[in-house]
RNA sequence: AGGGGAUUGGUGUAACGGUAGCACGACUGACUCUGACUCAGUUAGUCUAGGUUCAAAUCCUAGAUCCCCUGCCA
């Protein structure tokens, strides 16, 4: 078998024209393995979408959240493996709303979820979609397979109380009990349907399988399958009071819906037996002559999650975070959620790159966060348009500039894509620079303005300081200066030999005093100080990062403030930009074209700032 | 104690008995109208101990470490 995956070596279920060297997955081996063997069939003629898949090894995934939460980035990992999966071989992906605990769900997740998945291009509604679907839409039919395992003496009505089985759990070297264990099949049948029909209160009984009292996978000691619940669905509505648990439930949704890989995470290895069980317990008495037919038996295959440092995922934890306020909601742009780095800047074809790149496998390792920030910066360095702005204003005054002249400059919109083209910037007597670009005593690898020195005002012209002023507490407020028009754009003038006359080291961002807008923005930080939040104290409050968000009246390019024509079509509509020397922004819509507001979704790599803390 | 997994440079990942490779980071340098980008180079690894073999990250034996498992959550 190829571990790699150059076309004519995929038993021609490969990627059309994948120019991609990367090696196989330990997934999409085992996906390759199947299709060679033909272990899961081919997509029949009305399954074919235009034409192409017809005959081709079915290849089913599925992404299947409880709507009890936002998504967060672990989850894009699965959704970019999942639906990747489909794409990759012409197979299909659904999302399924895994909604069989009505006491914890709500539909405010559901719209959420799905504007998520979409956004991530997970979609289950395009040509690799294979739809959308709901567990609670299988609630007959899992009720119909329960009864028939009844029958069959594989699962019984147990009268424990919740407290009762926890207690007669045993200990690995010793069984569970339960005195029901045994009762009659007809008996459990009644309470069964008793169950269905709302006879008994919640927690009065429950519908086990019979499997194993004594397994020391405690998964198989007679798991619950069915538990009683008055309350209302958000979906079924009042129709049921009795709702499966996960394990029963998962492998008749992934049955029923034709799922070939079953993919989860590793903490449910111990839950295959169990999967594997329910499913030949149901087809126990099936597929022989007059008999019903086998249903689908799907694989189940785990995986390590995604786990980046400096961050708490865990839906419980996000919960608190939204709920006590330490940040302002689920798609506030610190919060790891898929709406949360959606609103930060991200764009999905960064965290498609970044799951790629973190590959798949079932060793739990942690990633680290740069990893994220790399990876959406190198998505936006190809596509943003850069833009000049400054976050902590120094007003400069141009001593042998005329009060009311303004000169047009062009400015490259992306030195990364040509075809961007330039536009028109504003030069006046006023501008602003960045007061970190101004020393008054320099150290000397320092290549910005200091008194006397001489730099490049970006696509503008040589600068050089004359004369600093001070306010009272002794604060640089002003700076005085000269430009050399000789070097309107940028450039010197070429010597004699035709090369530039004199070089500058430095090149500073500025922005007209006079055009400027004011804008709101909003100076991100990781949420944590911590690698491993909370590892030091057992409390990852501990850990927060107190500078988290800095919020600063920066004056930017007016251009920033409405949309304009030489901008990307921003898939999401979500504008995004590089503020040049600063970093990728996207503006947030808090703001308005008056007011605009701007998320800094990471700063640009910065070797002078990490020199300058080392001293 | 029991069961299920995992272990390769700082980090992530490849190898499927036959040259330990790639990416990220870090460090040098080049280039540069973004101290960005780009480019070149350097750095550093098979958990341990035995064994099989001409040859072991890979197979065998023993051990170590880490993660998950006793919800009527998923």
């Amino acid at each position: 078998m190829s571990h790699t995956s150059r076309p004519e070596s995929s038993s021609g279920s490969g990627p059309a024209g994948s120019g991609d060297e990367k090696p196989l997955h330990f997934i999409e081996q085992i996906v390759e393995a199947d299709n060679a063997s033909s272990k899961w069939g081919v997509w029949k003629a009305g399954e074919a979408i235009s034409g192409q898949r017809e005959g081709a090894p079915r290849v089913h995934t599925r992404f299947p959240p409880e709507p009890n939460g936002y998504l967060h980035v672990g989850h894009a990992k699965s959704i970019c493996l999942n639906y990747g999966l489909a794409e990759r071989y012409a197979g299909k992906f659904n999302l399924r709303f895994d909604d069989t605990n009505p006491s914890k769900e709500e539909m405010e997740y559901v719209e959420s979820i799905k504007r998520d998945v979409r956004w991530l291009g997970g979609a289950y509604d395009g040509p690799f979609g294979g739809g959308l679907y709901w567990a609670s839409d299988y609630f007959q039919a899992m009720y119909d397979f329960a009864g028939e395992l009844v029958s069959k003496g594989r699962a019984y009505v147990c009268q424990l109380t919740a407290e009762e089985v926890s207690s007669r759990r045993g200990s690995p070297g010793v069984p569970a009990t339960s005195p029901y264990r045994d009762r009659p099949i007809e008996e459990s049948l009644r309470l069964f349907a008793e169950m269905k029909a709302g006879k008994h209160p919640n927690g009065a009984m429950t519908l086990r399988a019979k499997i194993d009292l004594a397994s020391p996978n405690f998964n198989l000691r007679d798991p619950v399958m069915y538990r009683i619940l008055h309350e209302a669905h958000h979906n079924t509505g009042t129709a049921w009071c009795i709702y499966p648990m996960y394990d029963w439930a998962h492998g008749i949704e992934d049955s029923l819906e034709g799922i070939t890989h079953s993919i989860c995470t590793l903490e449910f290895e111990d839950h295959r037996p169990l999967y594997d069980w329910f499913i030949g317990a149901i087809n126990e008495g099936r597929g022989g002559p007059g008999q019903p037919a086998k249903i689908h038996h799907p694989q189940q295959i785990e995986f390590a999650k995604y786990r980046p440092t400096y961050t708490v995922l865990s839906k419980r934890n996000l919960l608190k975070m939204v709920q006590s306020g330490i940040v302002k909601g689920w798609d506030d742009p610190r919060m790891p959620t898929v709406a949360g780095i959606r609103r930060r800047g991200y764009t999905p074809e960064a965290i498609r790159a970044l799951c790629r790149d973190v590959g798949v496998t079932k060793v739990e390792s942690s990633i680290d966060v740069v990893r994220q920030e790399n990876a959406v910066r190198e998505h936006l360095n190809k596509v943003a348009p850069r833009a000049m702005g400054v976050l902590r204003p120094l007003r400069v005054v141009i001593e042998n500039w005329p009060e009311d002249k303004t000169d047009l400059l062009d400015f490259v919109v992306n030195p990364e894509d040509p075809g961007a083209g330039t536009r028109k910037i504003p030069f006046t007597r006023d501008i602003y620079i960045e007061q970190d670009d101004f020393m008054e005593n320099p150290p000397k690898k320092f290549f910005r303005l200091a008194p006397g020195a001489e730099v490049r005002l970006r696509w503008a012209y040589f600068l050089t300081c004359t004369g600093v002023e001070k306010d009272a507490a002794g604060r640089v407020v002003c700076l005085r200066a000269t430009i050399d028009p000789a070097t309107r754009g940028g450039d010197a003038p070429p010597g004699p030999d035709g090369k530039p006359s004199r070089k500058v080291k430095g090149t500073i961002h500025w922005v007209s005093a006079k055009h400027a807008v004011e804008a709101e923005v909003r100076l991100y930080d990781r949420l944590f100080s911590a690698e491993e939040p909370g590892k030091r104290t057992g409390k990852w409050e501990d850990d927060l990062n107190p500078a988290s968000l800095e919020t600063v009246r920066a004056l930017v390019d007016p251009w920033l403030a409405s949309s304009q024509p030489q901008e990307p079509a921003w898939a999401d509509g979500i504008r995004r930009f590089q503020l040049e020397r600063l970093g990728y922004f996207c503006v947030d819509p808090d703001g308005t074209p008056h007011k605009p507001v701007l998320n800094r979704t990471t700063t640009l790599r910065d070797s002078w700032a990490k020199d300058a803390a080392q001293g």
